[in-house]
RNA sequence: GCCGAAGUGGCGGAAUGGCAGACGCCAGAGACUUAAAAUCUCUUGUCCGACAGGGCGUGCGGGUUCGAGUCCCGCCUUCGGCACCA
């Protein structure tokens, strides 16, 4: 038979028209059928549209929403916009446009991209975070958090970039810099709006034990989380002139059984208790200049000179070991950070590598309190089992009982008590920036912070003609006054709004739960629509957003549950990840570099499906894999040669015996390869598949049939448009998934290949029925075995049925 | 330094402890064609060999096992994350 030619130009457009007109992908809030809702991350609508990175992960997931909902599944498989942001300001600032019409722009432009390329969302549910509609309920939640004390107002030193003039969350800096433009960050001392998300520190780390994600992301979050146990110690603090007694110093440490080798203590260059004793402290120029020196140094900078100590000692006031009853000095340094514990540590300089740096830098007392160490050349920190020394009461003891001992000893006289103690910050929530949400809070000099009535919201952002950022660390909204001055909510007097807004990740800290129910007025979506959707089924992301938005978004999660407002603690039932796509040169796709790949002009190209076939072909899902624009072409001539697939077809529904094996052997590794991403391997036994159908030269209606709905998802157009040319029903997204039949992969015989010590030298052909024993009775006698063995002696002879013999001569 | 992932042909990559290199790319040969492209068929880890066959081969060194790319111990390299976290 003739076949028309492939021309994906046109048989895309016509099919994406079609499963819109049909609402094919249209979820349903009230369904018989089970419910399974995937999840992609909704992207930043940018100026430069989709690159090739996108669609890997929509592909992936578009490929298991595709199987569930031919399985039988009420599929939610959603696509909206986390469209507040940064780039899309600065775009407007230099092109003097509103960034509303930027994001619209974009946003049109993202979908219309998506929608070429065939994914299966649900586009009646799409969501913007900028929408009013959408971002009424952000500023909801936040006042949520507001009333329950976990949103609150500090001035505290913040990460500020000095190129993008905002301030930072510690997550949005990555090797002192800022993690969106590179710009230096230096701390700045600045009233920010902060979230309690270490609050939820020990909910989210339990959390992880009870949901699927893939191990190496669990291990992620919980070494951001980073939890010790150890004990909080109070250490008497002395006027070193008088004698006098004054408030106690309280330390964390994790190794209070060295509590007999703390020699001195360190506080951060902050810490309050300088300005506290400044009256006491007879050194505090010395003292005040060493903080300011370190104030000046940029997060950079510090780290970059992390190993050379410096310090100053406070003079005048002065600590008392609690178990020696010694008195030992103070230091200040920035090897100790006021963000961490309580700024303060007790140094135990024979047992950690900082404090031995120190105290030799500064000539301190070295005391061994642990044995078996040389702490005369180097701290001795591997201990775990080591014998107490030189520790009063606790001498012979081992490390563990001693820290159980010696804390027991301090909670005895009220000095300490165990502690734990987490490396996660609070979350810094402000940006001094136009394009994101206000935050809903008014400022009332009677009043103090007001949050704005429900009623109120969404509160708008105001329409303005100037939006740049200020030098002088304001948010540009500062500078609107008809919108700052306001009525209080509370006593009706003159008040002023907050004018930072919130952060990209505030919007997308809850989308998930809007596609539920997009379009209620009433609440952020019904309960109804909560309780039928539940936990997301599977969720995919890049592995870049463990610390930041997955954190974040579980921990709103957790938040809303604990308030009743949503039906389970944990929003992601299942997380995966996928690994970039790099340029052909094997490096990071960007403009700069001049590597980046426009999936339009792929398209364009070869099709929408050899894009997506190729995206799932290159390679372990998981990694990251360069581009290459051969493998596209590979791929495009798969599909070509699925096309031409048509020339063999025949009549009649069965699959012939000689490719039976061949085609219930592919059904059941595209099935279950697709549940374990291996979507490489899946397409690999297509392409098998597809060989022998060529080999064999005869195509049956029941053969095409398989081969079409296992290799619709992956490539939706051109098999829906061979379903029809070849007459074969409704459309394939109406199908049923292919079902194997295990009877078919079994064969009588096998052939079984023959090590000797081994090295395979050999084969033979076994019937499948012959057990191991049996098998090991009589295999010795076997003429081919015979001639392996070629006369020496069989000293034993392994068999693993349908699997190997092996020859042990 | 700590945590995580990886190291296999010319290339991308396959392989529940059981025939290493599936599938694809590149390359080569043949068929078709006036010719080329496309298509179809075949070859293609490496060394020796005309073939049969054999030697060597999964970053390095050991080990466990009848059998190791896979498991264990010790290293090296690359990539990602964290990093003076007490």
């Amino acid at each position: 038979m003739t076949v028309p030619e492939y021309s994906p130009r046109v048989i895309e457009p016509k099919w994406q028209r079609r499963w819109s007109q049909a609402r094919a992908f249209e979820a349903s809030n009230d369904s018989d059928r089970p419910k399974f809702f995937a999840l992609v991350e909704f992207p930043y609508p940018s100026g430069e549209g989709l690159h090739a990175g996108h669609p890997r992960p929509y592909t992936a997931m578009d490929i298991v929403a595709r199987k569930r909902r031919m399985q039988g599944y009420n599929v939610l498989f959603p696509m909206g916009w986390d469209a507040f942001g940064l780039p899309t300001e600065n775009y407007a600032i230099k092109h003097r446009v509103h960034p509303r019409v930027v994001t619209q722009r974009n946003i049109s432009r993202f979908r219309k991209q998506c929608q070429s390329i065939g994914f299966s969302f649900d586009w009646t549910r799409e969501v913007d975070t900028t929408d009013p509609n959408y971002y009424r309920w952000t500023q909801w939640i936040f006042l949520q958090l507001y009333k329950r004390g976990l949103a609150y107002k500090s001035e505290m030193p913040i990460n500020y970039c000095t190129s993008c003039k905002v301030g930072l969350a510690n997550e949005e800096v990555v090797g002192g810099v800022c993690e969106r433009c590179g710009g230096e960050v230096v701390r700045r001392i600045k009233k920010q709006w902060m979230l309690k998300i270490t609050a939820y520190a020990q909910t989210l780390l339990d959390g992880l034990d009870t949901v699927d994600f893939l191990d190496k992301i669990k291990a992620q979050q919980r070494n951001w989380i980073g939890r010790s146990e150890g004990a909080g110690v109070d250490f008497q603090l002395l006027d070193d002139t008088t004698g006098e007694a004054l408030e106690p110093l309280r330390v964390f440490t994790t190794r209070p059984d060295t509590l007999f080798g703390a020699t001195y203590m360190v506080v951060a260059p902050e810490h309050p208790l300088i300005d506290d004793y400044a009256n006491r402290i007879t050194n505090l120029e010395a003292v005040r200049g060493y903080r300011d020196a370190s104030s000046r140094k940029s997060d950079f900078e510090r780290t970059e000179i992390a190993k050379d100590k410096t310090g100053v000692p406070i003079e005048g006031v002065a600590a008392v070991n609690p178990a020696t009853g010694k008195r030992i000095p103070i230091w200040a340094s920035d090897y100790v950070m006021m963000g961490y514990g309580t700024g303060a540590i007790m140094a135990v300089p024979a047992h950690d590598e900082r404090d031995w740096e120190f105290a030799r830098r500064f000539d301190l007392p070295i005391v061994e309190v642990v044995a078996g160490g040389d702490i005369q050349s180097a701290a001795y920190t591997d201990v775990e089992d080591g014998e107490l020394v030189n520790s009063g009461f606790l001498d012979g003891l081992r490390v563990p009982d001693a820290k159980r001992k010696i804390t027991a000893w301090l909670v005895e006289r009220g000095l300490g008590e165990p502690k734990v103690q987490y490396k996660l910050r609070d979350w810094v929530f402000s940006r001094q920036r136009y394009w994101g949400e206000p935050i809903p809070i008014v400022d009332c000099p009677r009043c103090g912070l007001v949050p704005l009535p429900e009623d109120q919201l969404p509160l708008l952002l105001p329409e303005a003609d100037n939006y740049l950022p200020t030098d002088t660390g304001e948010s540009p909204l500062a500078a609107m006054t008809d919108w700052v001055n306001t009525t209080c909510p509370c006593c009706g007097g003159p008040a002023k709004r907050e004018t930072d807004t919130m952060p990209q990740w505030a919007g997308s800290s809850w989308y998930f739960l809007r596609y539920m129910d997009p379009h209620n007025d009433d609440e952020f979506a019904s309960k109804k629509a909560l309780d039928y959707w539940g936990m997301v089924d599977w969720y995919n992301g890049g592995m870049e957003h463990t610390t930041l938005h997955l954190l974040y978004s579980r921990f709103w999660h957790h938040f809303l549950y604990d308030i009743g407002a949503a039906p389970y603690a944990e929003p992601y039932a299942k997380r995966t990840s996928h690994g970039m796509i790099l340029g052909a040169n094997g490096e990071k796709m960007s403009k700069s570099r001049g590597n980046v790949v426009n999936p339009d002009d792929v398209i364009a190209e070869f099709g929408a499906d050899t894009l997506r076939m190729y995206e799932m072909f290159l390679g372990a899902f998981d990694q990251a894999i360069p581009w290459s624009t051969q493998g596209v072409a590979g791929c495009r001539r798969f599909l070509d040669r699925v096309w031409r697939v048509q020339q063999f077809a025949v009549s009649g529904e069965g699959i012939p015996e000689k490719i039976r094996a061949e085609v219930h052997g592919c059904v059941k590794k595209v099935t279950e390869d697709i549940e374990r991403m291996k979507f490489n391997t899946a397409i690999a036994s297509m392409m098998t598949l597809v060989n022998v159908i060529y080999t064999e030269g005869v195509a049956t209606r029941g053969t095409l049939r398989t081969l079409l709905a296992l290799l619709n998802p992956f490539a939706p157009h051109i098999t829906e448009e061979i379903w029809e040319l070849q007459g074969l029903g409704e459309p394939i997204y109406a199908q049923p998934w292919p079902k194997w039949d295990p009877a078919a992969l079994v064969r009588d015989e096998i052939e079984i290949a023959v090590q000797v010590g081994g090295k395979v030298r050999g084969r033979v052909t076994l019937p499948l029925s012959l057990s191991k024993d049996e098998a090991e009775r009589t295999l010795p006698d076997h003429p081919e075995i015979q001639r392996l063995a070629s006369g020496r002696p069989i000293r034993k002879l392994i068999y693993v049925p349908g699997k190997i013999v092996n020859l042990v001569l």
